[in-house]
DNA sequence: TACAAATTCGGAATCGTTTCCGAAAATCGG
DNA sequence: CCGATTTTCGGAAACGATTCCGAATTTGTA
């Protein structure tokens, strides 16, 4: 795999190698002439420059980090492909990196990235990660950050996040107005953002219509679809069966249906539930589940959008991105 | 974010540069004492090896370059994260594009990739791709390259694949002895062989049990939810109806459970079906869908290790890896 | 025609490493 | 104690590009 270099066309040709960079970066002090030659003739030789040399001299590696919790739900997979939509246009290539959930393999990840110099980092925490103290003064440092979807109010970088506690509201408040009185939010964990808004928006829509609950409502389930089940059966063994649910998320609400199912629950009729962030087979599941979507595409988007403004040095004015979706109704939810 | 470099160190403890080389690398031409000074100056002063110019000097990017279809379905992301596991283990990062399907971003994102000087490729074919002539090419030229799952017989590269053939036969074997006697095949585009290994599978089973079959009965339909929807909802719309399926995988039979459960057509009763590829959502659909289930892991982790023995010019005596997996039955195949 | 200005290009430094070569210093054997 | 090894280290080249500086050539102007 022997590559040709600027020299080989400078030998070819009898000129200096600064000619043959003038002429392939077509700076003004070259003439057009001995420009169109050397040009002409590095297509020949099948010419490409070599990026790694650019890099040491620009003191750059075009290449940003993104480090996501998971990428086995289709959640996260659609975001990364918003975000390369925008960063390969400008040149750039993306790092990707599991935690796995797990607040040190998140940090070996960021380490690992910044070893490799990337220009920039696009992070979704774990669910694990409380301390965020390190990516602040990664941040402060001047290394350009956005965060997304998983967040903490306390840091300091730009985010991009979705509006948790007006869906929230709105999917409760759909779940009160299919007759449920008797609602219990399966919520994430509760030093994540997205999990505190969305317990606002449970309690907010409660509140709102006058129905009681209180803090065995609302229980710390986690995200994944044996969590869901695990925590319903839990409440079904005791003997305590909502008329309403409010997950998180979908899985865990493919779970709660799963507990339900096997304990004899007939949904929506006995048990009215609805998800959040809309994954890909909500629809095909038994019974279609509800679910609040999220403009996924949109999320990578901004993120990305926000991070070239760092990269460019352009200063942001506007350091959180909040975004909307849809409410999506099925039948997991719908009566009569 | 000014990084510390080998030759702050030298000046800090007036000593060549090379002579902080040969400390970080701990070289046999160094003494024990200046050695364990550099070492710890390097530590106290935050110092990190540039990996730029690390590669520039070696050569080697320590980056190689993954090309799959889609990641949307968990099935490529497993297999990936199996490659990862293998290849960061070994300090190599992974740049992951997908061609969508579409042969043509296939071949942008390949060219990419060289231009990056990724130091081998990681390859599974988009549906379309029929012409794999740069591929042979490229290797011939000494790029180490591995193909993994969809996969041409005419590459020269090595190849990770599932005994598709195997396998098909046994999920059709099963729907057999659950009584079903007219069975199609939905099957994949034929210029993978994959889907004509299916196939292959497909027609022994019926064979062997002396069961009829026409070119009818194996239609290419493609590797979505809706294109499994749309083929079948084409069959029932002319009245034709089988009482066993054979999918290609997991979507499409998803897509053929829709249309016939909207046709009132009772799943397993009056249709058998049986999907490939076990999708991580097959077990919470309704019905609750049987698959052959692959071992996504394996198949990164072998394309993984194939792919080093040629980045570490060992000679690949073995070109082709076949994989096993099992049948996982659920209540769509299963009667009685 | 002569001198100033503009154009065009080569040489060398630079980015941060590794590694080859040779010289100084230390160690060894007799 | 002296010559021969061995050990230890500095200087410089190399990887492949960009870019600054200055020199040669061309062009322009009076």
């Amino acid at each position: 795999m022997k590559h040709i270099t600027i020299k080989d066309i400078a030998r070819e040709l009898n000129v200096s190698v600064s000619t043959v960079s003038r002429a392939m970066n077509d700076t003004f002090d070259i003439s057009a002439k001995t420009r169109d030659k050397v040009l002409k003739t590095a297509k020949e030789m099948g010419y490409h420059p070599n990026p790694v040399a650019k890099r040491l001299h620009q003191q750059k590696t075009f290449q940003v980090g993104v480090v996501i919790p998971e990428f086995i739900n289709d959640f996260f997979p659609q975001i990364i492909m918003g975000m390369q939509n925008v960063l390969q246009a400008e040149g750039y290539q993306l790092l990707i990196m599991q935690s796995n959930e797990c607040f040190e393999t998140e940090m070996e990840n960021v380490l690992k990235l910044e070893e490799n110099m990337v220009d920039g980092l696009l992070i979704s925490l774990s669910r694990e990660t409380q301390n965020i103290d390190y990516y602040n003064k990664l941040y402060e440092k001047g290394m350009p950050m956005v965060f997304f979807n998983r967040v903490n109010e306390m840091i300091k970088a730009p985010k991009v996040i979705f509006n948790d506690f007006k869906w929230s509201y709105f999917a409760v408040e759909h779940l009160i107005k299919q007759g449920c009185k008797n609602i219990i939010h399966l919520a994430g964990y509760k030093h994540l953002s997205l999990s505190r808004e969305r317990i606002r928006g449970y309690e907010k829509a409660m509140n709102k219509f006058h129905l009681p609950y209180d803090d065995d409502c609302i229980i710390e389930t986690g995200f994944m679809i044996d969590e869901g089940e695990i925590v319903m059966k839990r409440l079904l063994d005791k003997g305590i069966c909502p008329d309403g649910i409010f997950a998180t998320n979908d899985p865990t609400a493919i779970g709660a249906i799963k507990a339900l199912k096997s304990a004899g629950k007939r949904i929506p009729e006995d048990v009215c539930i609805i998800g959040f962030s809309e994954a890909m087979w909500s629809e095909v599941v038994d019974p279609p589940l509800s679910s609040v979507s999220q403009p996924t595409n949109l999320i990578g988007y901004h993120a990305a959008h926000l991070l070239l403004e760092q990269l460019n040095e352009k200063q942001t004015e506007d350091n959180t991105i909040k975004l909307d979706g849809k409410l999506v109704v099925r039948t997991s939810s719908q009566r009569g």
